[in-house]
DNA sequence: GCGTCTCCATACCCCCAGGGTATGAGCCGT
DNA sequence: ACGGCTCATACCCTGGGGGTATGGAGACGC
């Protein structure tokens, strides 16, 4: 089973078209059905129904595509973590969202640059749901991810730090004043909270022009607490869900330099848990 | 980049000398020359270092050689799990040690038998080390681990019973006579302990052998206990590592009969946990 | 019910990529 | 310096992957 075989069935299996398929692949129809057939006759399965009006996967067709997705994302960061550690002095790509290092990043950067492994470090400030596809595709080396939000599989990870959450509010709502809140003071309010209710924002400006309308109510980490804009007021959330702050990288990623950066900022979280009022 | 280019790549990583790398693969050994060249070509990257006695891997080409496993691993799982699921009707296969399934099986096949997804299953019975193996290749479609003592990145897993451990012993030993003992007296002893000093017994006949025999003091999951030789006693372990007994199956699988397994076993776990004196 | 349209399979051809053999080139060790 | 080991190069050849043209099997309209 080739790679091309693969691509060819995946891309059948999502257009259910041998035309659009092949069209999509920049080559003839023909072609295209003389490789899924003799893929079938390879595996001795039939994956594709084809006696219907529209062509349809069997059991078995499913089951490939779903694999043969694995694999040519497993080609794709194959290709290019391989260039990127061919390419000049070794760096080390970190994927975060703003704010989303939990405070920790000006300590890690500053420590790690005296660590004997250590290597040039490249900030990739992303989007929330970029992180972990940069991290699997091998665009990135690392990323700062937020249990239990995102999704660990297929990473290695490190938990840095856990953060209770706050509330980001218009100073002129109702509950700016308090001391503290609890959810269900949130769940009462007619403002809708993010992410629950809006996971479509993943734009930090934007979320705080709508919480200073007052369109919204924000439950963030509390390390963003410093970040907000001044217009702002946090409230922290008593019995909010906490979150972990994680340092995730591909599973069986043997790099000095990564190990020395995991291991930094193991410290540095360390050093931070004891002043937690800097 | 084909999947023939990293076999051939993976053949050389492993021998360092495209020569017997050539003969392992069934080719002569100029043409694998010209495929790796190919390959540094197209990726614009050096992955081979021959300028010495000996070829070398670059950075590079360590992180292929790593790649290239897990892409070659893919296809052939893709291909056992493809040609399964096109087979007749659909088995379930469920890989365990000997006695490593905590007592649930025979509960959890009665009442599997009744779900509405269920499918026949088949039993793998098989060695400590392959179990995890089988999974990850698609010859199992899911298995019984034991946490901690077996990895689980690249699953899915459900947790359904956490065990104490017992340390299993010669009638004649001087702790046999005990209610119970703690991970200092089995330190203190003369004989060894297992699996941490001995992972290579992967055979419970030898092993309680041995036991017999006095030469070790195996820690087993309390459930093991009733099948063990009569003529070994168990002793509860106080404070051992307390073993979890995972179901564990490929990430993203997608299988009716498969879930309505696990939640099966997660059903009959439970109900267990009300009756633990049976 | 027949023509027509759509869509996949088949037939046939072409060409190049991948494989083989022979041989050269570089680097040791003696 | 020379022989041996090992990888690269040169050259040829074949198979298979890709192209075009066309057939055949349902689905739909009238």
């Amino acid at each position: 089973m080739e790679t091309r075989e693969l691509a060819y069935f995946a891309a059948v299996a999502e257009e259910l078209h041998f035309g659009r398929a092949a069209e999509r692949l920049g080559i003839a129809q023909p072609p295209l059905s003389r490789a899924i057939q003799k893929l079938e006759r390879r595996l001795g399965v039939t994956l594709i129904d084809r006696s219907g009006p529209r062509i349809a996967l069997t059991p078995a067709g499913e089951v490939l595509a779903r694999e043969a997705a694995k694999v040519l994302d497993a080609v794709a960061a194959a290709r290019t973590r391989t260039q990127r550690a061919g390419r000049a002095e070794p760096r080390l790509v970190v994927a975060l969202k703003p704010g989303g290092d939990g405070g920790l990043l000006p300590g890690l950067l500053a420590a790690y640059r005296g660590h004997p492994d250590a290597v040039e470090v490249d900030l990739a400030l992303c989007a929330v749901s970029e992180r972990a596809r940069m991290v699997r595709e091998g665009t990135a080396d690392v990323a700062f991810l937020h249990c239990p939000y995102e999704d660990l599989t297929g990473f290695d990870s490190q938990p840095l730090r856990v953060e209770g959450g706050v509330a980001m509010m218009s100073p002129a709502h109702r509950l700016a004043g308090r001391a503290f809140v609890h959810r269900a003071d949130l769940a009462a309010d007619p403002t809708p909270c993010w992410p629950e209710q809006h996971p479509e924002i993943s734009d930090p400006a934007t979320l705080m022009q709508l919480a200073v309308l007052g369109r919204l109510i924000a439950v963030v980490p509390e390390s963003v607490r410093d970040h907000v804009r001044r217009d702002l007021v946090c409230v922290p959330v008593l019995d909010g869900t906490p979150t972990t702050v994680v340092l995730a990288w591909p599973v069986g990623t043997r790099s000095r330099a990564l190990a020395a950066f995991v291991h930094t900022a193991t410290m540095v979280a360390e050093r931070l848990a004891y002043m937690p009022s800097s």
